[in-house]
DNA sequence: TTGGGCAATGAAAACGTTTACGGTCAGAAT
DNA sequence: ATTCTGACCGTAAACGTTTTCATTGCCCAA
């Protein structure tokens, strides 16, 4: 029902090669012919039916982006960025979300053939791993934070373990010995690496003096409620909490603050993540920063090298940093806040 | 470079169209010739082209959705939404954000042409009437709270004005005489409605004895902080504030707790949006519970009916409603929480 | 034997673009 | 006058599908 090209040649009494000329601003065209193109142009309103250009051009300008189930500030911060780089380049997004199983992942990828140039995967859970040998080779991949690394494709990591580790040293240097880990879900890669950080620093730092306690969520607000109720009813109550991301510390101190356990004076809190709501918290979150637009940009951009060298480029591993953001929930005069920042710049490269 | 059904058709011995025809499960097909050329597809780990299917079938299975300037938990849910009701009915999803200005959203809708079979388009500048008239009038469309309805097309429109009366009428039978009131962005029309709803239901109920305080803010947590802060330092300091958004209100809460001033005992707080965040802030948030997430369905929902009928469907108008969460953050003894409905069915439709 | 009907398949058109190639024409150079 | 050179523009092929239509071969009824 719209116009096509061909009307619009006809409407403006030349030839549809013409029409396309004017329009993409490639070749020889005389100015008069090209005013009378645009002027037809715009009376039909005509615009390029995108499918066709597409086929024949064998570029969508589109990338296909697969995430988990999306939930929290997270994502939406994740999507920002891959928009803003996308669009800042001439691309659109395809976004398709919650997906947990492999199998799923799997369809959506082949449903993107054809649809997109590229695609960007943040497949967290731990058998991602297996998933990229459905990808047929040919298409560009970045993928966020695998559980495993692999050489054949671009990979962006956070250093979830770098942050952890960091962060429990900070609570250890403030003299805690009874510390409390609310886990992430059990089979998410970046809840795994902040655990092991978190024991990392445990046992380098004082292993032999300090009493430890894991307590299970899933990254959600309710399931960092339930560990902070759980952790008060204990006989020997933890001095210190981490949990696996800011949603999960902002659960335990609503149950904290329920039960009028003050915050830091009777325990210390801290997150990871540093979601633009923790620094609004009672008390402010001293947490792991994240650069989680950036992350989202930054995914964008190798994807687009990729593209364009027809992945013909060496792939990489890049480990985006994370900073240490000490605010008032772990107490230790961390006011006003304060960021300390971890292996190398924010967006470095290593290995 | 990937293969292609004309290869698939050689691999198996057969036409392209009985490739095509086994792959889409159509026609008629011996079962020999269906397993062989299942099996050369397989082998040829072919899939088909997304961009070819479009221009053949005319139906690209994407839907396209315009965004704002994506901040907060708000959008994950309502993006969430609508994945999982586009997934639901076989369909993808062109997600475009950051969209201020009424050109550039005219500029992605005529980008969009060709690539999706429907827009979903939420553009709560108050400017975005005038934009629809830049729709080629063919390509289905659904409005998600535009400043103004329009009868052309299909709208969802959250009951921002009852939401904000109603909350205003809990503070108002609560005692509170002293009210404040932050606003949303100067041209949003849902902070605007917002505004109306508080300002009617004063009036409506109690308008010579109140006192009356408005300060300006952006839905961001940061201009709650500033509005909160602003209000602690007048001389006669209002005893409820109400935020047009739960993120405003989460910033003066942390004023509030920054400076010692108790939430609900010195002053009371409510907010907007009900989202996931606000029952675990302390004390817990009175809100206004929007139902996000069922939007973003219904958006789906209703555009998918404009997609399967051709345009050929009326119109409608659709109030999604609210409803008042009363929490602790207003005192008056609402705890656990409380939730009145407003307004006919959680998706009721009236008008 | 003839013909009708049906299942299975293939040939080819169509979708709306981009682009390689060739043609035309005006003016300049010979 | 002839040829050459560009600028300008049109013809047609190509992209990878789906689908219509025709063809084939087979079985069965007349």
């Amino acid at each position: 029902m719209p116009a096509t090209i061909r009307e619009v040649a006809r409407e403006a009494g030349v030839s549809i090669a013409t029409v396309s000329r004017v329009l993409n601003g490639k070749g020889q065209v005389a100015e008069a012919t090209r005013a009378l193109v645009e002027a037809a142009a715009r009376r039909l309103r005509y615009s390029p039916d995108g499918a066709a250009q597409s086929l024949i051009t064998r570029r969508t300008m589109t990338l296909g982006v697969l995430l988990p189930e999306l939930y929290g500030e997270f994502f939406s911060e994740f999507i920002r960025g891959l928009d803003l780089s996308a669009r800042g380049r001439g691309y659109h997004l395809l976004v398709s979300s919650s997906h947990s199983d492999r199998r799923e992942i799997e369809a959506m990828l082949r449903a993107m053939r054809g649809r997109v140039d590229g695609i960007v995967v943040m497949s967290p859970d731990a058998d991602s791993s297996t998933l990229v040998r459905a990808v047929p080779e040919t298409i560009p991949l970045v993928l966020v934070n695998p559980s495993r690394s692999d050489e054949r494709f671009d990979v962006l990591a956070i250093d979830n373990y770098g942050g952890a580790y960091a962060i429990t040293r900070h609570l250890l240097g403030l003299g805690h010995r009874h510390l409390a880990f609310i886990t992430g879900p059990a089979n998410n890669v970046d809840a795994l690496e902040r655990l092991r950080g978190f024991r990392a620093a445990v046992k380098d730092l004082a292993a032999d003096q300090i009493e430890l306690r894991e307590l299970e969520g899933d990254f959600r607000e309710e399931s960092g409620y339930r560990a902070g109720r759980a952790l008060l009813n204990e006989r020997s109550r933890p001095t210190a909490v981490f949990a696996a991301n800011d949603a999960m510390a902002i659960g335990a101190l609503s149950a904290f603050h329920e039960a009028a356990v003050r915050v830091p004076d009777d325990i210390a809190l801290a997150g990871f993540d540093d979601i633009p709501i923790a620094r609004f918290v009672a008390p402010p979150l001293t947490t792991v920063r994240v650069a989680i637009r950036q992350l989202g940009e930054r995914a964008v951009e190798r994807l687009c090298v990729g593209i364009d060298a027809r992945n013909g480029h060496e792939r990489r591993l890049e480990r985006v940093a994370t900073e240490l953001v000490v605010r008032a929930s772990c107490g230790g005069g961390g006011r006003p806040a304060a960021v300390r920042r971890l292996g190398g710049d924010a967006l470095g490269v290593d290995e």
